[in-house]
DNA sequence: TTAATATATGAACAGTTATTCATATATTGA
DNA sequence: TCAATATATGAATAACTGTTCATATATTAA
């Protein structure tokens, strides 16, 4: 590979591509987001927290698992913003961040016609 | 952890979570998709295709790296289905699946106000 | 204060994944 | 056919990630 004669349109397009590519920093951001619901133990607790807030004991119930590996990943979604935790007693109690949540995996599951 | 005598709402959230829990395969696909587009090199890939269609050469261009490291990147994204690929001569020309991949994208960065 | 319950966390290990290097395949032009 | 160009790929390595185990912290009830 040292040059590439091909049509003038795909450089053009390499050329506002390359212009219009986000940053670093943006792009991590938004991977950061998609890896955190790109994991199937994480997914689950999301889906989970659809009901409504649940604390750890419910959501282990509810996904499966060892509480220790819940909690460690209830702690990924919440540095990921995408849930988030109040004390209620022995409790911690769990709930999703927004409403931004939940439209997000909605919508993607609907656009990839995924039937969740 | 032994018992959880929690509120009954609580408790009656993680019965329905369990109960509208989608299966293991159905989680396991729809997290697939989110780990394609999870990582920061293949999610620039799609930034650029945002773009048109573009052949590797220029794809390499745009988003930076290697040679053999985008095109092993442009496998996953394509085994994945969230590009397509065609030849035209010596070149290969990828280009975003469908409409549906950069929806799921902008929608998003909308939603998580990422200004991408 | 002590015991019990609920949750979190650090370390270690296993499995996964992204990149690199070398090389293979495919197409074109001479 | 041969050389050059464009792309793909297998193997190896390094980095990352999820789970487990043991233990720590925090709250409540006695």
């Amino acid at each position: 590979m040292t040059t590439c004669d091909h049509e003038e349109l795909h450089h053009l397009a390499a050329e506002a591509a390359k212009a219009n590519m986000p940053g670093e920093e943006d792009v991590g951001r938004v991977a950061s987001v998609f890896k955190a619901i790109s994991e199937p133990s994480r997914l689950k607790i999301l889906f989970a927290l659809r009901q409504g807030e649940m604390c750890v004991f419910h959501i282990v119930e509810a996904v499966g698992g060892t509480q220790s590996a819940v909690s460690h990943q209830l702690r990924i979604l919440r540095d990921a913003r995408m849930i988030k935790a109040r004390r209620d007693g022995q409790n911690i109690v769990y709930s999703l961040a927004d409403e931004h949540v939940l439209a997000v995996l909605e919508l993607t599951c609907a656009h990839l016609n995924c039937k969740i």
